[in-house]
DNA sequence: CAAGTGTACTATAACAGATAGTACACTATG
DNA sequence: CATAGTGTACTATCTGTTATAGTACACTTG
């Protein structure tokens, strides 16, 4: 369900955020999912609780989840909605990587076909 | 000719490396026009001078300049190209963000209008 | 009560980034 | 030659982030 890379320059804890957020994007993971707990995700991974707690403390942070002590920590109603509204931020990144590769004097045509790309690979997965 | 921001994740010496391609890019610096030197930069920018030297010496590590100790420090013919190169790893983070963008529900068209928009913008500068 | 949950806390280690300071070698210029 | 300005090398230190280890406590469910 979670797949860590130890050697990247993204923590770990960023790395559960960013799939945490994913599986909800993707409908893995639904309002009311219980998610894995921190002992038995930190075993599994073979991480340190802590760094998880980390991670969780920031989704908690942000409201897409919630945790109820003594019985576990659950996906908030609103989750879809705060995790789609973060794509802003991600427009804009594409707006800075645009005028890069504009300046770079790489063609429209090359951006655009990229991100088509992208959305012809998603929509088949 | 630099702006640093001292408080964002970017380490300066990256910011010294992005701004100094895109300079390249523009056509600020062309081939054999000479780079700030270590010592006045590193004053007028409020930065220690090994911070400056651990960026410029990755930029030549890359090829983009080359240094001639006791006269200067120079862009290469090559700077152009090399730094153009570097553009196509910027196409597959592109990718990568419109697969989330497609993942969470964004329709193809704001991401065009994303990437339009970016290459409208730079065109005019 | 027992097991499983979240939470809090201290301490430690490792690493990256940045700074401070010093010293040396080279080149152009007057 | 002397000087100023250039790049280079090195050690030491500081800071913040990341990650780990270990312990302890509170809560809820069965």
């Amino acid at each position: 369900m979670f797949q860590i890379d130890r050697f990247g320059r993204t923590p770990i804890y960023e790395q559960i955020i960013d799939q945490t957020e994913r599986l909800i994007l993707t409908g893995v993971l639904k309002a009311g999912d219980q998610l894995p707990s921190v002992r038995t995700l930190s075993q599994e991974l073979s991480i340190n609780p802590n760094t998880l707690q980390k991670a969780y403390g920031e989704l908690e942070r942000r409201g897409v989840c919630v945790s109820a002590p003594g019985n576990g920590r659950f996906v908030t109603g609103d989750a879809l909605r705060i995790v789609g509204e973060g794509m802003e931020e991600q427009l804009e990144e594409i707006k800075r990587i645009g005028r890069e590769l504009c300046a770079a004097g790489i063609p429209f045509e090359r951006a655009l076909e990229a991100v088509k790309a992208a959305y012809e690979k998603e929509a088949k997965v």
